[in-house]
RNA sequence: GGGGUUGUAGCUCAGAUGGUUAGAGUGCCUCGUUGACAUCGAGGAGGUCACAGAUUCGAGUUCUGUCAGCCCCA
């Protein structure tokens, strides 16, 4: 006898597999192998950083997808690989080094830089490990690192182009800046948030000694670098006002009172100081009106040098300053309190500010106009469909792209500047000579470039880009990315601008958009809040099957989901069941002959049955794959496997694999192992581990299931051929039926119970007598008597074309069974009053469907056979 | 301010193209240790599908509006 433990224990294989899968190659494919190409890349990972919910989400539908299409014969290729998160990598490099009590500057850029690749060697690629502990079948020996050779070069031959093509440009504008992480943001890596704030309402005394002007604002520091106060051109209060000269209190400085549509009349006193170099739309104003730009808060976030005593101060403590002096000076009317909206670092939440400064840019809207076009004309596809809006509407609003950072980590901006003549290079090579003036006194740029900018290109650097590989021509376009819709403008837009410049053609064809892992709360999982589940413990705990199933059942595409233990137990509940069946067939092998085969005639109704729900369930499994309703599909399988094969189909072949007859017991053995191996495929790519170590122990399979076909329903039509539906489901009624009289009587579900069947449809005379043994084996009935009379002590249940009689003289109380029925009888006249209402209505029988029609018409000759079949029972019993 | 999205059982969520008496998981109640499985089996309670209109023979599903929550953008 071939045994198995008696528990799923996911421990005792996931790791050895995964091993062997690894180790044969498996994950590998070739640009030469044959199938139809389907590629993914994998979002990249931070380099040092670990496997967190998102990503377990995130890979778990990747390893769905691709185990899918690696079973269905393409030739499928997972991408694997790490980007080296700019910002994120070298804040944690700082932060050691503080630890050691010094900074980067001290190090210098060269020492540093060698300290960040050592982080890399010594906690890089820790995340590719873990994603392994989840059975992602990435292509591993293809893995790549957003900083390595072939992406590094891709970057380079990329800056290059777009920079001669006029795409790129380096100039002073004003830009987001985090004082903390000091560099300058783009405009997407600010959060904004409203925040409880004030509303100082100052006054601005006119030059002329004619009083004053009162503006409002809700940063009052800035108003020593005011250059301006703007009204609006058709505001009747300050129409007359326009052009006057004010004095800009505690600086003295003479500024204009000018008019700009900008400006919003309702919003505080009508009138606005203008800081050019302090608000981005202040600067644009400034621009318009041609105002000097007086910076006066440095990068690191303190007040400018030459400001008297509020030189060196925070720009908050100036703040406090500022207003303190502004109303000794009698410059403050009033402070309102005030919601606004104020931008943070989507990195360390520093209150972002906005400073002039000379950085590199790329013009988006030449490369947003076809990556527009791509989803109009549908070569791109969202699902679900409704990001498509939210897609187009940001690329329709786009503003150039700030992509030079002010770190040191990453792709450092191929430019160099010649101290002799001035001359800029920007070159694909290391300049050592200015090619203007032949000078030697080179000066490389020294920002780096956005961390998305090397993500950007992606899909194709990894594939070889900018050598024209193999892998380039077969793989390029990528069939579907992956992503949460957090980053569809960070990574998922500008991959599309990318692509469609640099290959021609869209980089993926679908972008499979999902949803955040959030706590039980609701609430997203963050370090700060430190509610974050570590997916490697829930592994270690449950198995990587049952995470991966509970993460891809009950959720659809695009929503947040919720992490819940109580689901992870589930999904390994339904793991163990599977492992209890596949024992249970395991445990009754004994003669099993891999050569037989059961024709139609060996097959009894429940072979017929149970291959006709497996024929149905693969094309809903598979249909469902292939429009990317993972989570149904999983829901599918779930349905089949346990409440089909397990609850039904299973007790049904018992007595055939414990009687006699060898070539009844043959049947049902293949049947059930023919069953129980497509199943297995079917459900392999949402739990690799369990369906792989139980396949390998079938007689009737060979080979990792990784590498077998996806089931078809064309591997059983020979044998489901037949449509038993609707005597098996007279059958199922009727057994549900007596479980549902024994359990009010109180007679213990599995205690046997006589029975009494009066068949009233004729056609099913015959198959219930040959299969009343289902009924018996389901319900605990026996014996099981046919006949036309009624017994009259006996408890009733009436299911279409069967009254089933349970014959318990004095255990029935006549009167209770009299109301229980009349109670039922209330129940179907009430349902055929409203069938019959439909059939009535002409309205409905001239425009409704003939087999709308129809099936109603049948479901009131059923109700009313139910009726009249009640109706005799209560009078008979009534007679007694 | 603009856009999106959600509202279905106590809780978490499914319900393609409108068509039986609206489902699952979990929780709850009752019962059950006889040969796959107590990580289980049988039965049960529990929903005016947020609200109001409209379209339709027919609406949880389509449209409009209202209310409530969440998200993105400005």
């Amino acid at each position: 006898m071939n045994n198995i433990p008696k528990t799923y224990e996911p421990q005792n294989f996931e790791k050895e597999i995964y091993a062997a899968w690894e180790r044969d190659k498996l994950f590998h494919t070739t640009a030469d192998a044959k199938g139809e190409p389907y590629c993914i890349v994998i979002p990249p990972p931070n380099v040092t950083g670990q496997l967190h919910m998102g990503h377990a989400l995130d890979e778990t539908l990747q390893d769905i997808l691709i185990r899918y299409h690696r079973m269905k014969g393409n030739n499928t290729l997972w991408m694997p690989g790490t980007d080296h998160a700019g910002i994120a990598t070298q804040a944690k490099v700082e932060e050691s080094l503080r630890a050691e009590g010094t900074n980067r500057y001290e190090l210098g850029r060269e020492k540093f830089l060698e300290r960040v690749w050592q982080w890399k060697e010594k906690f890089g690629n820790r995340i590719s490990y873990q994603l392994r502990t989840l059975g992602s079948s990435c292509d591993w020996e293809r893995e790549r690192f957003t900083m390595d050779k072939g992406c590094s070069a891709a970057v380079r031959k990329v800056f290059v182009t777009l920079y001669n093509e006029g795409l790129i440009y380096r100039g002073t504008r004003i830009t987001n800046w985090c004082p903390k992480c000091n560099t300058a943001l783009s405009d997407i890596e600010v959060e904004h948030e409203t925040e409880q704030g004030h509303l100082w309402h100052l006054r601005y005394p006119f030059k002329d000694g004619s009083g004053y002007i009162e503006i409002a604002t809700t940063r009052p520091e800035t108003m020593l670098g005011d250059t301006g106060v703007a009204v609006h051109p058709d505001d009747e209060r300050y129409k007359n006002l326009v052009g006057k000269t004010l004095i800009l209190p505690l600086v003295n400085r003479e500024i204009p009172l000018f008019a700009d549509s900008y400006v919003d009349k309702n919003f505080g006193t009508g009138a606005v100081k203008v800081t050019p170099a302090h608000d981005p739309n202040d600067y644009e104003m400034g621009l318009r009106h041609d105002l000097e730009q007086v910076k006066v808060i440095e990068n690191n976030g303190t007040m400018s040098e030459g400001l008297g005593k509020y030189s060196g101060l925070d720009r908050y403590e100036c703040r406090k300053v500022i207003v303190d002096d502004l109303q000794a000076g009698g410059f403050l009317v009033k402070v309102e309190n005030h919601e606004h909206a104020v931008g943070h670092c989507s990195r360390c939440h520093t209150t972002v500010e906005p400073l002039i400064s000379k950085q590199w840019f790329v013009k988006m809207e030449t490369l947003a106009a076809p990556a527009i076009e791509a989803v109009k004309s549908g070569a791109l596809k969202f699902v679900p469909e409704r990001f498509t809006k939210i897609y187009i509407n940001w690329l329709e609003n786009i503003r150039d792209w700030c992509i030079s950072r002010q770190l040191w980590w990453g792709h450092q901006i191929p430019a160099w500047y010649c101290d002799d003549c001035g001359e800029m290079i920007v070159s694909e090579t290391d300049v050592h000579e200015c090619p203007h003036c032949h000078s030697k006194n080179l000066r490389r740029e020294e920002d780096v470039l956005d961390t998305w900018f090397s993500s950007a290109l992606w899909p194709f650097s990894t594939l070889g880009y900018p050598e024209e590989t193999p892998e380039l021509k077969k793989f390029y376009p990528t069939n579907v990315l992956v992503t949460g819709y957090d980053i569809i403008f960070f990574w998922v837009v500008r991959m599309v601008m990318m692509g469609l410049k640099f290959r021609g053609e869209v980089p993926f064809r679908h972008v499979f958009i999902h949803g955040l892992v959030r706590d039980e709360q609701g609430r997203k999982m963050t370090k700060s809040l430190g509610n974050g589940i570590d997916p490697v413990e829930v592994i270690e705990k449950y198995g990587a099957d049952s995470l991966r199933f509970m993460l891809v059942t009950g959720n659809t595409p695009g929503n947040d989901l919720r992490f819940y233990w109580s689901k992870v137990e589930s999904a390994r509940n339904f793991a163990n069941k599977i492992w209890n069946a596949s024992r249970f067939l395991l445990m009754n092998l004994e003669g099993f002959d891999k050569n037989f085969k059961p024709t139609q005639n060996d097959l009894e109704l429940a072979d017929k049955w149970i291959l006709q729900r497996l024929s149905v369930t693969t094309a809903g499994v598979t249909r469902n794959l292939e429009r990317f309703e993972l989570g149904e599909a999983a829901h599918l399988l779930y349905e089949f496997i346990w409440f089909n094969f397990c609850d039904y189909y299973i007790e049904l072949t018992k007595s055939r694999l414990y009687g006699s007859d060898e070539k009844a017991k043959a049947t049902a053995l293949y049947v059930l192992a023919t069953v129980l191996e497509m199943a297995l495929r079917l459900l392999h790519p949402f739990m690799p581990f369990l369906t792989e170590v139980i396949r390998q122990k079938l007689p009737n399979a060979e080979g990792s299931i990784m590498v077998a076909p996806y089931p078809t329903t064309d591997e059983i039509s020979d044998l489901a051929t037949e449509n038993v539906e609707e005597v098996s489901n007279a059958i199922f009624n009727a057994v549900r039926t007596i479980r549902n009289l024994k359990s009010e009587l109180g007679i213990d579900s599995r205690k046997k119970a006589a029975l009494v069947l009066k068949v009233t449809r004729p056609e099913y005379v015959e198959v219930l007598r040959t299969y009343a043994n289902y009924i018996s084996v389901l319900a605990f009935a026996e014996p099981i008597t046919f006949s036309d009379e009624k017994p009259p002590h006996a408890m009733s249940g009436i299911v279409d074309g069967v009254e089933i009689f349970l014959p318990l003289e004095g255990l029935i109380d006549t009167e209770k069974e009299i109301a229980r029925l009349t109670k039922e009888l209330e129940k179907v006249r009430k349902g055929a009053a409203s069938t019959e209402g439909k059939l009535n209505n002409e309205r409905f029988l001239s425009k409704a469907p003939a087999e709308v029609v129809q099936s109603e018409r049948d479901k009131l000759a059923a109700a009313k056979e139910k009726i009249s079949s009640l109706e005799q029972r209560i009078k008979q019993l009534e007679n007694l």
